[in-house]
Formats: C-alpha cells, structure tokens, sequence
DNA sequence: CGTGGAGTTGAATACGATCAACACCGGTGG
DNA sequence: CCACCGGTGTTGATCGTATTCAACTCCACG
C-alpha cells in the first residue's frame, strides 16, 4: 500500500498516535502518475501537492522563449507543491509533472490547517521542512551567482548522486540553468581527464 | 520607542492581547547598528536575527574570489536571519550587516519554541513568512535561470522603487548577479532611451 | 586642497548560447 | 529481419552577454 510510505516517513520523525496517523492519512489520496503526466499547470490554481512514494516528479516554469527551468526534482520521500498557490488559491507560478511512472499521495491546502490539530510537533515538522526548502533555493541562488557550470554540476552529482543516472541530462540541464549541449562539453571535458 | 514598531507591526496582522505582546516584546533586545556592523558573520553560529524598525540590513555570502553576493535586502519592517543557524546552532551559511545606521529588535532561536506557546495563529503567521521568502528565493533563482541582467534590473526598480535610490550601485549589482561595472552600462543603455 | 570611494567608459577576453550536423539507440511496423 | 523513426546526446562554428582590467571623472569629506 502506497499510504504506508507515510507512516514510514512520519514515525522516523515524530512520535504520532495509531490514532493520529490514521486521521492523517484520511487527508492523503494515493494516485498513479505516468510519466510525462501533468499535476499541476503554471497559471492556474493548484488543488494539490504531493508525497512522492515511487518515481520522480518536478517542478518547473517554462518562460517565453519555451524554455524550461526546473527548481526542484522529487524522487521518493519528497515533498513537492506550489505552497503558495496551493494555500491561496492563487495561479501556481510552476508547472510539477511525472517524469517517470510514479506512485505518489496528494494533499490538498487543507492539510496546513490540520497542522494546527496535530500538536504543535507538527507544525514545527512542517515549519522545518519549509526552512529546508528555503535553505536548498538559497544554496542554489548562490551557486548560480557564483559558481561557474561546471562546479555547480558536481555539486549536483554530489548532492544527488543517483538522479544523474536515473534523469535524461537536459533535464538536469535545466535544473543547473544551462543548454544540454554546455552540460554535454562539461561532460565531455570532465571524462577527458 | 523601537519596540513600538513591533506592536504596530503584529497589531496589524494579529489580534494578540496585550498581555501576550509585552511577553512578546521580552523575547527581543533593541540595538542600533552602526552603517558597516556585522550582526552575524559567515561560517559562525549565528544567536540573533534581526527584526528592522529604521535603515536597511543586508545578507550576503563571500565567494571564494572575495566576491559579495547579496541574498536579501532587509529595510524598515523586514524580518532578516539566518534561521537554519539560528534554530540549529549551525554556522551561518551567511553574513548580515548594517548597509545604513539601523534600529533593529535583535531576536534569538528561541522565539521560534516561543511560537507555540502564542498559539497556532501566531505559528501560521511566522508559517506565512517563511512562505514568502521561498516564493521570493524561487521567483530570484527562476530570473537569474531565464532573464538576461537588463530585465532582471528592471523587475528589482519595480519591485523595490525606493531601494535603487538608498543603496550604493555595487550593492544593487551584488544583488542582480552582475558586476557593478556590468550595472552601470545597463543603467548607460536604459537612459539612452 | 587632496584623497579615496563610487560610478562610468573602453578594449580585450571568457563562458555559455545558438544553430546545425551527425551518431547512437530502442521501438515500431512493413 | 530489417528499414525507419524520434528522442537523446555529442561535436563543431559562430555569436552575444557579461567579465576583467584599466583609466578616468566626479564628489563628499577630511
């Protein structure tokens, strides 16, 4: 059952009831993404987010030019959503699609005003996770204004080592802010020595 | 009293007794900052943050070439630390210094075990925060991904007017990612016509 | 006055983008 | 079984944006 990865991630961090965790998980709804399949559309409002059990999801905006730009990649046990949108109701400012066949648990905006019910642990829980989100943009910021390409990509193989193998490269292209064709030479020349 | 603008500042988003805002008021110590004073240096554990009642902070990482790179601008009512430090105890991922003689109320890790005992709107709200900052961190890591310098400079006139005229040019170009050199031949461009 | 920081301007350079051609591989259908 | 195809990645030539390094101006401030 997909729903028991959540009480898997749950019970490593916070010391819930039988009861509490079977109430939690009444907000959860399994579902089956294929690959390429879209949850949420940039512009418009987003009904969900989503726990990743298997596959791999992102996030990502596609600017005028068509071109896209991944801000998070989601394989197992994380959390991926437009929070801001999801909250407000408010067009997401990110499209999150499937990137391989994927078993993920969606949850509505609902679940931040359950924070509230679950004890104060929770809620820091949560706090702590969105800290994390901020703290992994804020490396990824400074890694753009200053490192050159081919750092920030052993950063990102160093940071996520099995994403490499499992992602086509443009879409870690994407993700590091280059052309395949720069992340190709940057291969290219790292092999070469 | 600089305190004051803290009361003026929850006043408006919370409906906090009084009672519950002079305890609030005991979790933060008012300080002036001298123009250049460090609050919190890069790599130590950081004990405050900072809540901005006159002047502006800034935070900002030294790269490896000595290189400034300005994460955040913190003027009159900004909220500016580095809370994964804070929280945890860890070194600071960045500096904050004072950019103009400031008044700050300097708040310590704590505040955040104090949130629960205010209850859960006052959990939310610091909830909501953090919220904008990573829609902010997302919405700077999406420009500088997809927007060549001269639009990235134009977006920072629109979305902070009163900022490009207080602060030194270098500093709005540590910001953008650019040189200040890079800056001043954008600024050269627009005004041209 | 004169000194140093801030901003501008110029020339040479570097890094990555763009456009185009091509190799490789897995699947599909004749 | 093989021919074809689309998607993926590589390689080459050229271009553009921003960097680097240097010189110079302009003030604010001692």
């Amino acid at each position: 059952m997909p729903i028991e990865a959540l009480r898997t991630y749950f019970q490593g961090k916070l010391p819930l009831t039988e009861a509490q965790l079977s109430e939690l998980e009444r907000l959860f709804t399994p579902r089956h993404l294929a690959r390429h399949e879209v949850l949420i559309r940039q512009g418009e409002a987003s009904r969900y987010g989503a726990f990743v059990v298997r596959g791999c999801l992102r996030s990502f905006v596609t600017d005028d030019r068509q071109k896209e730009h991944i801000l998070q990649f989601a394989p197992e046990n994380w959390w991926i959503s437009d929070q801001h949108s999801l909250v407000r109701h408010e067009p997401a400012l990110f499209s999150i699609d499937a990137l391989e066949d994927s078993e993920v648990l969606l949850f509505s905006g609902e679940l931040y005003t359950y924070f509230q019910k679950f004890g104060p642990e929770f809620q820091t829980l949560f706090y702590q996770l969105l800290q994390n989100s901020l703290v992994a943009m804020q490396r990824r910021l400074i890694g753009v204004l200053s490192e050159p390409a081919e750092v920030r990509y052993q950063d990102f193989l160093h940071l996520y080592p099995t994403l490499a193998q499992r992602l086509p490269l443009r879409h870690v292209a994407a993700y590091l802010g280059i052309t395949p064709e720069s992340l190709s030479r940057i291969r290219g020349e790292l092999a070469r020595r």
